[in-house]
DNA sequence: GTCACTCATCAATATTTATTGATATACGGG
DNA sequence: CCCGTATATCAATAAATATTGATGAGTGAC
């Protein structure tokens, strides 16, 4: 077991804000087959290239991606550790199994 | 092995969003304790019912969480199926291992 | 150096989302 | 029926986000 504290609530909400945009999970997706530079999306997606960097800025931001600049260009890849966290703020969201439906409203 | 089909992307999305507030993560975190009315909300965090109200609706349009009119009361509660498939949605980010990082960017 | 190319950032605007206070609907008790 | 409580919704405003086109900084080829 690793000795790791949860994220403070403010980053996890960031991370599902940058994860709330329809472009950017597309995003996400392309950067599934592997680490991509900036022009390789907009040839991807065919929007405007400004649009692109907005987005690839939420979602580094958030830490969700990696960029790596070399000569020209910026390649961009997934986050593995962001996505792990990611999982582990979602488990955290889940019922605790051994409580009950708290008896007594406000009344 | 179920046959579900992966929710769209714009659905997807709408699930980050709700979940991409603080006061909205704190509501669940309050319902992991089992459902709750708004009355016992606005008593945990000390604020307008309203403002509740609109972010419970964001939870609930969203399928996250599960409203059940009793009398002059509304339990709230979590929904496990949406949260279950919040996680397969996390897992689907994940890249995809067999697949290295392409090569030839745009150039 | 100049040029073409990649990318980030800015400014202006449009769109979306959140907050507040007021009002409306519904329920149950007397 | 009239009241008080619980909740939702509305209207107005404020604040955050997204989009577009323009500009600027860095790189490499020549």
């Amino acid at each position: 077991m690793r000795t790791k504290t949860a994220a403070p609530i403010a980053t996890i909400a960031k991370v599902f804000q940058a994860l709330s945009d329809e472009t950017r999970l597309l995003i996400l997706e392309q950067l599934k087959e592997g680490e991509q530079c900036v022009c390789d999306l907009t040839g991807a997606f065919k929007t405007g290239q400004s649009r692109l960097s907005f987005h690839l800025r939420v979602l580094k931001d958030a830490g969700l991606v990696l960029d790596r600049p070399e000569g020209r260009w910026v390649y961009y890849s997934l986050n593995p550790d962001a996505l792990e966290d990611l999982q582990e703020a979602v488990n955290a969201l889940r019922a605790s199994p051994h409580k009950a439906s708290k008896k007594g409203c406000c009344l």
